[in-house]
RNA sequence: GACCCUAUGGUCUAGCGGUUAGGACACUACCCUUUCACGGUAGUAGCCCGGGUUCGAUUCCCGGUAGGGUCGCCA
């Protein structure tokens, strides 16, 4: 029999980081055996869906690349949804789950309590047989030994979680669930409702969670808890992806940056690790720097106009290829492309390379020198900086080679260190100490730019 | 309170009775470089504790401790 699997999500409005993952491992599943991935949406609790809560589980999939077989097609209910197990919104399943509480009744399964349907939940332990986890034996808890019954119907006319999950993994002949940790107790009683339909139950794969950074649980208000922070920070979804595969699973060999469709053919259920894996963004970083590299030039700049734009800085007014030239000079050096809150590291000194710091100022008509930057770099810096000014004025041509060359001879003109010059430099240029290799950068800047910009950071000389 | 899961450096992990306990991120030096980054080299740091089983335990068993999860007319 084929893999049936599905990612079940509630519309609340945003989308897990591990609820994502969750999400990847049924995904990576489906595709490693050649088998179906179900999308269902569990909007049983009306209060708090909306068209939009679905969209964002919907964009959130579709941004990391996980496309699924079967599932709605649009956040709208009313809209077409792919697959022949629909609808796909428990929403709109209401008939289906009255007729099999009716078929439990009649059974004499379960039962009318105040209002409510309970279902005769056994009062022996339960084997749970796990595929990652192994066989766990149950026992009651205490206050399940006082009542080991559960409502399965609201007083209300509403069917509660336990047993939409059961009814519609049971409709849908799913045949794998993967899931969360957090359901792995519960799930004697999804057996037992199988049971009770008589029906085989699919097979389970408990997977563990991801925890905040000081191992604490990551709840909805926790920083990073939602994926579309990480959106948001133009974090690439390829890193995204590959980062959190590594959570709680491994290629083995020693390998960490591996292509999907290569993870595809190594994923499977048994080697998911058994215990909760914490955040760490700094992995996150080195992994996003990875990609940064992979991915072609033209997407690099795609990406960081976005973040420009997003730093109030415009490239329209400027020429294709000059733009292309310089974001060229920080291609191989940009780990991320915004530093933002949910980006920004434990060490508070450093700064992460983003798109803004290796590309600003070709974009900027001038750049601010930071007070304590020409502090530093006033005195002798004038002289220096006035030889420099003209040994790039009398340059035939300005390009890299040409302006490295200037710059080492006045350096041994003056006799001075040839950082005494490069730095002032790339400070009058950049307004910064960090950034692209200097003499490339000063060519896509081109004279006229460069030598108004030194001439700016001679006037600020005292 | 009860029940369940888990435990390798700060973090993610490899290991599956005998290893100098391997890799990656982070960190620290040094090299390279005009700086940052990249790259290269070196380094700091680990099998939670206590009992067993065994000739021998990181690895198997039991207990403890710690962390996480669950016990809802939330999902």
């Amino acid at each position: 029999m084929s893999v049936r699997v599905r990612f079940a999500p509630s519309p609340t409005g945003f989308l897990h980081i591990g609820g994502a993952r969750t999400a990847l491992f049924n995904w990576l599943y489906a595709k490693h055996t050649g088998g179906t991935f179900v999308l269902r949406i569990e909007d049983t609790d009306t209060a708090r869906n909306t068209q939009e809560a679905v969209e964002i589980i919907l964009s959130g999939m579709r941004w990391l690349g996980l496309d699924w077989d079967e599932g709605p097609t649009s956040g709208d209910g009313k809209a077409s949804s792919k697959g022949s197990y629909g609808p796909y919104f428990q929403s709109q399943r209401s008939d289906l789950y009255k007729k099999r509480v009716r078929e439990l009744i009649d059974k004499g399964a379960a039962y009318e309590h105040e209002g409510a349907i309970k279902f005769r939940m056994q009062r022996e332990p339960i084997v749970i047989p796990d595929l990652v986890v192994g066989d766990v034996r149950r026992e009651l808890t205490d206050r399940e030994q006082l009542d080991p019954d559960f409502v399965i119907f609201r007083s209300d006319g509403q069917p509660v979680f336990h047993f939409v999950n059961v009814v519609d993994d049971l409709e849908m002949k799913i045949t794998h669930v993967i899931r969360g940790e957090d359901h792995l107790t519960n799930t004697a009683k999804h057996l037992a409702l199988f049971k009770a339909f008589g029906v085989e139950p699919p097979k389970y794969a408990h997977i563990p969670l991801i925890l905040n950074p000081d191992g604490t649980k990551m709840s909805k208000r926790d920083r990073g808890a939602s994926l579309r922070e990480y959106i948001e920070a133009l974090c690439l979804p390829e890193a995204v992806v590959n980062y959190l595969f590594l959570l709680g699973w491994s290629p083995k060999g020693d390998r960490e940056i591996v292509p999907l469709d290569e993870v595809i053919k190594l994923f499977d259920l048994p080697q998911i690790l058994r215990h909760n894996a914490r955040f760490d963004v700094d992995k996150l970083h080195w992994i996003n720097s990875e990609y940064v590299r992979l991915m072609s030039q033209e997407r690099f700049n795609d990406y960081s106009v976005r973040a420009l734009e997003r730093a109030g800085i415009s490239i329209r007014s400027f020429d294709p290829s000059y733009v292309n030239a310089a974001f060229s000079t920080g291609k191989e050096k940009v780990k991320q492309f915004l530093d933002v809150d949910v980006l920004r590291t434990k060490n508070e000194k450093k700064h992460i390379a983003t798109t803004k710091v290796f590309s600003d100022f070709y974009f900027l008509p001038q750049v601010e020198v930071d007070a304590e930057l020409s502090k530093e770099l006033n005195g002798t810096n004038k002289r220096i900086m006035q030889a420099e000014r003209e040994a790039l004025a009398r340059l035939t041509t300005f390009n890299a080679d040409a302006v490295d060359a200037a710059t080492k001879k006045v350096a041994a003109d003056l006799g001075v260190k040839i950082g005494l010059v490069v730095h002032p430099t790339r400070v009058a240029c950049t307004g910064r100490t960090v950034g692209p290799s200097l003499y490339h950068l000063m060519e896509v800047l081109g004279r006229q730019r460069v030598l108004e910009r030194i001439d700016r950071f001679i006037a600020q000389c005292v």
